[in-house]
DNA sequence: AACTATTTATAAGA
DNA sequence: TTCTTATAAATAGTT
């Protein structure tokens, strides 16, 4: 239909070929909407050019993904997304599962199993009490060994204080021995007093820690039950 | 393009419309191979008639896979399948993570989480011991549960096999008292033989297990740890 | 993008 | 449905 017949191959012409493609695909989309109105017939037509630029016509009143819907539906599920889809379906659904099967494990660890726990056996019941058994001696281990850790930690800070706190006596030592350092004027002499104080007080604090201290290492070896030493050491 | 011009809008006829339908689909597949062919396109049509038959042209060396797939690209994933898509990997990995999660807790109540001990602190252990000997008691408590409903199901079991036994004892005394019953040939004799030898089997199994329910009564009372009990009784 | 000679599509009828 | 055919529409090549 033209002033030539062509054959029905590629057009080499790029120009040519461009030019072609813009009036084909009008006559086409003209084509598809008529025959959706003539025929109430859902149309959906997509196309891509060489380099890539989309144009789609759909039937008025329609949306591409409802046509899309409709086909995959009418394909009858042969469709690779499909498929996927339902593998992830599956995929999710097993997860579920085992996502529940660990909740009534834990449930029964707890203790709260009670509806689960009818269906165990006597068999069972003893075994996970064993099992719990060595659990919290697994636990109570751990427990104690973040008690040792603490302690060791708590008496380097002890010994690094009664340090500080001999060089600080052995300053106000010199102090007293030598008042003639001290006596500038009254502003200086307020700060020694202080100092004395400040002494004393540090003097306290190391007896206390100490005296915690030892404390600590009395409870070190018998690594009984949680009750008799959390209230001091938590 | 016919014997007479027509107005592009819905054709009433079924009849008419249908032929229209069917020359045109013609027609507009036979353009869009065309287009393909000639501009090197890729063309998808997808229509469904009023009655829902659908038909579809592809264009060669592609399916309608690949166009949609294009199409969503080149949309931008504004689609609700894409979204809907989305979502589901969204949802599969929240799901992995707390299968994670619940993973790691049970490691932890079972006392190998060694290394996710280590993040755990002092008191975060104090409470799962403390939790894990509350779930334990619970679970000895359903476990001695579990032994007095058995002991129960054990002493009916008995009581019933002595009031079997003592029917059969009276039968015996019965044939005992009143031999011509039992005396009519050589092998009904055989068999009051066997039944005198089977009273007297009953009445030691009713003792052993008279003595049995006594031995679970004892038990009834303590439940303490299970390594006391569970020879006997599992 | 407009023109137009031609080809192609198709409406109506058989 | 399919074929026929007169006529409308589409479009290849040109400007």
């Amino acid at each position: 239909m033209g002033r030539g017949k062509i054959e029905i191959k590629l057009i080499e012409n790029p120009t040519n070929r461009q030019v072609t493609y813009s009036k084909r695909r009008n006559g086409i989309f003209k084509k598809a909407h008529e025959l959706s109105v003539l025929c109430d017939a859902k149309v959906s037509l997509i196309m891509f050019s060489k380099n890539n630029k989309m144009h789609e016509y759909i039937s008025p009143g329609l949306s591409t993904k409802k046509i899309i819907d409709q086909y995959q539906k009418t394909l009858g599920d042969i469709d690779l997304w499909h498929s996927h889809y339902e593998k992830m379906l599956e995929n999710l659904k097993k997860l579920k599962d085992i996502n529940n099967k660990l909740r009534r494990q834990i449930r029964n660890r707890i203790g709260e199993g009670s509806l689960d726990m009818d269906d165990m056996s006597f068999q069972q019941l003893r075994t996970l009490e064993e099992d719990m058994v060595s659990a919290i001696a697994k636990i109570r281990e751990r427990k104690f060994h973040v008690i040792r850790t603490r302690t060791e930690t708590c008496r380097k800070k002890v010994r690094s204080l009664e340090q500080m706190n001999g060089n600080l006596l052995l300053e106000l030592e010199k102090c007293v021995i030598h008042p003639q350092f001290i006596l500038h004027d009254e502003g200086e002499q307020e700060s020694a007093v202080a100092l004395a104080n400040g002494a004393s007080n540090l003097y306290a604090f190391c007896h206390h820690h100490t005296h915690l201290n030892h404390h600590l290492h009395n409870h070190h070896a018998p690594p009984e039950p949680f009750k008799n030493d959390d209230l001091r050491l938590a």
